[in-house]
DNA sequence: GCGGAACGGAACGAAGTATTCCGCTCCGAT
DNA sequence: ATCGGAGCGGAATACTTCGTTCCGTTCCGC
């Protein structure tokens, strides 16, 4: 069923903004439109015609992501070892580069129902990794640390996105070997409201 | 000796100018000058009679973190056991948040030539106490492994700076923790320059 | 050929912001 | 008392930077 000319260009466009929007925002989060629809090699109209406004396009883009870290973590939960399953998703989700998305976004745009319901049902996900996980875990592992731990991944950043994803790789593997240790952790764990005070309004 | 009056102020406001823009580019290293200014209970005009402009500010700000630095490693090396040393070293500069400054704000400015020296002398000394305690490092630990993982320290952001450092503290506990396992690590390590590239111009 | 869907990108207007400028205040010396 | 000027505050200036709109053009499909 191929689509010919205007059509099929229509279609290209689609995907080629997402795909610009998402590495120009990676790279940085206060890029203009104009620079998505350069990357993109498609004009500001092009773009305009699909999203009504910039924040729209964000919001779009972290929609994405959130279906990314929901699809990474049900994969991932198909592992029956626990330990593997664990490590197999947080590998997943640093490799997608779904929290540079979280991080550098949040609080650019309004978040629309679906995207709290699918943040609630991401979280109860991810708890489950690491509840079966928690027998190899240090004690005093909860899961907003774990949050916190990919946020420090997706600091690691490089212009080469492929160079990027071997460092947070050995970064990350740093950080399980750090996970399976016994020693008491300093301090108390995060709070929930601590870790999403990016998205508090203003 | 006891500074009367309008010189008592100027005195007070260089210092409240440079812990304020500390604060202020810390948070957001866009922010404009005068959020600084106000931050600092200061007129604009207090702030540009110091600094010639906003680069010069930025610029003492990071070199001021260059130094800290230095002043941690080298603290951190009288201590005689290899491995405190190096813990001390790690904790000392991610509570004293030199990385944020540095990732922040690397490419805002130009350094000077005293800068690039001491960022020389920060890296020997670095180098120095890894190499001391290299016997309890995993194997395949080099030196800019741990300049990646300061900077993942530093993305551990709250609104609250004292609640950010108790954070950051059970993160490095689970890195440090993580750096004297015996596994491989993959892919190879970070080159200098691989870590540099905020510095290269435009 | 025609109509309209889709495009590209110039132009517009609202913000935002680095820097300048100037009138005012206060200290210290005469 | 008075005066000079160091230092201050912050309004005004002069741009720059975007988000968004608009319109002439291109290209299919009929």
């Amino acid at each position: 069923m191929r689509r010919p000319g205007r059509g099929e260009q229509a279609v290209r466009n689609n995907e080629a903004i997402l795909v610009a929007a998402r590495e120009i925002f990676l790279a940085d989060p206060r890029a203009p439109v104009a620079a998505v629809a350069e990357r993109a090699k498609v004009g500001i109209g092009a773009l305009y015609r699909r999203y009504p406004g910039k924040e729209d396009l964000l919001r779009t883009l972290c929609h994405d992501g959130l279906k990314t870290f929901i699809a990474e973590a049900e994969q991932a939960a198909l592992e029956p070892d626990d330990w593997t399953a664990f490590a197999t998703f947080l590998r997943g989700v640093v490799q997608a580069d779904v929290h540079s998305l979280t991080v550098h976004l949040a609080g650019t745009f309004t978040p629309t129902e679906q995207m709290n319901a699918d943040a609630e049902l991401a979280a109860d996900l991810a708890a489950g990794l690491i509840e079966r996980a928690r027998p190899h875990l240090r004690a005093d592992i909860e899961a907003a640390d774990i949050t916190l731990l990919l946020e420090m991944c997706a600091a690691v950043r490089l212009p080469d996105a492929a160079r990027t994803g071997e460092l947070r790789d050995r970064c990350l593997t740093v950080l399980l070997d750090g996970l399976r240790t016994a020693g008491p952790l300093p301090g108390p764990p995060p709070r929930v409201l601590e870790l999403n005070w990016r998205w508090l309004s203003t």
